[in-house]
DNA sequence: GCCGTTTTCGGCCCGACTGTTTTCAGTCG
């Protein structure tokens, strides 16, 4: 028996509320087969699935979205839930899991499903649950299709839509049957989300082209992309004018259009040439701020707001809040914070993972920003795999607001990127004391970016290391080891007397490589003893660590350092995506290695070495 | 199924668009 579904596991990204959970997701239509390796988004699947069978089953609605609550609230938690439960710890109170739901997680852990789930297979087809994936179609139509035609599976929809039969059916129609057999024909649903740096791109194309749009006051890009989460589904653009009909044409008119899914006078869809979807909605200035909480989300985020709002016998839309008819606030995002008695929370933290609680305590972090960041601890050169010279990078670092940068090229192992052996790298710390020289505004600091080898040795011996400012380990082979042995490789690098920072622990690439199979948690606790570091890498098809181990590591005290990687000079603006995710993870200006100046670094650099 | 400053029952976030229908259900975000 399968235990994640693979409709499940591709649920559109959107009912997941965040990126939160794991560090690596479990593959789509993976099995549980270990369930101590059951992580928290296998969790989630389980409740959604169940959610979608009792949905089609006609179930009492609020039983179904207590499960959907659920799995969001699961996978919000910044936790190994299975960590917690297998080491014999004790789950903390969870909004939404009440007795039966913390009864099922427990099972799910232990046995990879629940009776519950299993007792719904014998109902309900299982496959059935994968036409909910099918755009246009929700339980109650999923649920015609099977009684009246007996369909189970995509194909056999595709069949009876190209025979004409689904028009037939109550509430079916021409339209709905040619929409239905263009979505399963283009498989619109299979796309992948766009990474951030993808997205900000089309944004700030189409910001300022909605900004020339007739009557309007101001547009803004929201949703995960203010959110900053890693990847985004879709691009939510937010418009503030006097009226909707001349934005939402001039909109429908932009270029870059090459699909108009709906259309209305304050709102529209399109699909980009890129793939992406982009929704715009138009309100007046006076619901601007109202709309522009509604809009960045996440879905997670306002619902609580709203639970909140009516404990207070509030109501807040995307118009407003509301008593009663009275609108009370909503200009601003600080009005209708404020009108529940919270100061602004800051997009990255709108999870409900803890946010509103903080709020309500005034204990909000005070968030780590751009500028806060002093250096760069990860760039390459020509000299390797880079593109650009030690002056270029030096300069464009500078540029970037920076004060120092660590050059770390690769090691010999890594032969693809020229990686430097013992003689090499001598050479190029010695050009790099002769550019120091000359250099003004702006330090570079001598480094490396050392192979970790299979055996958890490093590339380069101690006598070498033992020269340099800054020694970057990092993993570029062997990705597939099970979790033990590689978690025994990084733990014995570490313990290496000049291992100063952890590269992009866990490897991922984000729509290309999953994350290495690693006990992150025991990484963290090594990490705060041995006194290293981790990185956060911030290209944005790597954003590794993620929020959730930065905020697992921030409460473990090991500082992270946000580093660019660039491997050109245009590379140092991927520090703002950086900066975004450990945003997301909480980490304020204290929690991050090269937030310090460079006279406060070198001793702490010195202090890791033993 | 969850939950409690209307607390152990009776509520549960809110609104827009589409297509089919003829006043609204279903879907989506």
């Amino acid at each position: 028996m399968r235990a994640v579904p693979e409709a499940a596991a591709r649920r559109p990204a959107k009912d997941r509320p965040s990126s939160a959970g794991q560090a690596s997701p479990a593959a789509p239509g993976a099995a549980l087969k270990q369930p101590a390796r059951v992580g928290n988004s296998d969790i989630a699947a389980v409740f959604n699935e169940i959610a979608d069978i009792l949905e089609i089953e006609g179930a009492n609605p609020y039983r179904i979205r207590a499960y959907r609550n659920g799995a969001r609230t699961v996978e919000a938690f910044g936790r190994d839930i299975a960590g917690i439960i297998t080491g014999g710890g004790e789950l903390p109170k969870l909004p939404g899991i009440g007795d039966d739901l913390l009864g099922k997680i427990h099972e799910i852990v232990e046995t990879g499903t629940c009776k519950l789930r299993e007792r719904l297979h014998r109902e309900v087809p299982p496959g059935i649950v994968n036409l909910l994936q099918i755009g246009g179609l929700g339980p109650r139509r999923v649920k015609l299709l099977y009684h009246d035609l007996g369909i189970e599976t995509p194909a056999q929809l595709l069949k009876a839509a190209r025979e004409g039969r689904i028009r037939r059916l109550h509430g079916f129609g021409e339209k709905t049957e040619r929409k239905l057999l263009t979505a399963l024909e283009s498989r619109l649903r299979d796309k992948p989300r766009a990474s951030i740096a993808a997205a900000a791109a089309e944004a700030e194309r189409l910001v300022p082209y909605l900004r020339r749009a007739p009557g309007v006051h101001e547009v803004a890009a929201a949703g995960s992309l203010r959110r900053m989460r890693d990847t985004i589904g879709d691009l939510d653009i937010l418009a503030i004018a006097a009226a909707g009909g001349p934005v939402v044409d001039h909109f429908l008119r932009y270029d870059e259009v090459s699909d108009v899914i709906a259309r209305g006078p304050t709102r529209a869809s399109v699909v980009l040439r890129s793939g992406l979807q982009a929704d715009l909605r138009v309100v007046a200035r006076e619901a601007g701020g109202a709309a522009l909480v509604y809009f960045t989300g996440s879905k997670a985020h306002n619902i609580a707001i709203r639970r909140l709002a009516r404990k207070k016998g509030l109501k807040i839309s995307e118009y407003g809040v509301f008593r009663g008819e009275r609108r009370v606030a909503g200009d601003t995002e600080a009005s209708v914070y404020g009108a529940l008695d919270l100061p602004v929370i800051p997009p990255e933290l709108r999870e409900n993972n803890g946010e509103i609680e903080a709020a309500q305590t005034r204990r909000l972090p005070r968030l780590v920003e751009l500028g806060d960041l002093k250096g760069d601890l990860h760039a390459h050169t020509r000299a390797t795999d880079g593109l650009g010279s030690l002056e270029e990078m030096a300069a464009a670092a500078r540029d970037a607001g920076l004060r120092y940068l660590a050059i770390t090229e690769h090691s010999r192992h890594l032969t693809v990127a020229r990686g430097l052996d013992e003689e090499g790298l001598l050479r190029h710390v010695e050009a790099i004391d002769r550019l120091n020289e000359k250099l003004r505004g702006v330090t570079l600091l001598k480094g490396i970016e050392v192979d970790i080898l299979e055996s958890g040795d490093l590339d380069l011996p101690d006598r070498v290391l033992s020269k340099l400012d800054v020694v970057v380990g990092a993993i570029h082979s062997h990705f597939e080891l099970p979790r033990a042995q590689q978690t025994r490789r990084i733990l014995r690098a570490m313990e290496r007397r000049c291992f100063n920072i952890l590269a992009h622990p866990t490897c991922r690439l984000i729509n290309k490589r999953n994350a290495i199979d690693v006990d992150m948690g025991a990484i963290i606790r090594a990490a705060r003893e041995r006194g290293c570091c981790l990185e956060l890498n911030a290209q944005p098809e790597r954003l590794d660590l993620n929020d959730v181990w930065c905020r697992e590591a921030k409460e473990a005290g090991v500082l992270i350092s946000i580093n660019s990687d660039a491997h050109s000079t245009p590379g140092f603006a991927n520090l703002r995506f950086g900066v975004g995710q450990a945003r997301r993870g909480w980490l304020e200006k204290k929690d991050v290695l090269n937030t310090r100046s460079l006279a406060e670094l070198r001793p702490l650099l010195r202090a890791m070495v033993r």
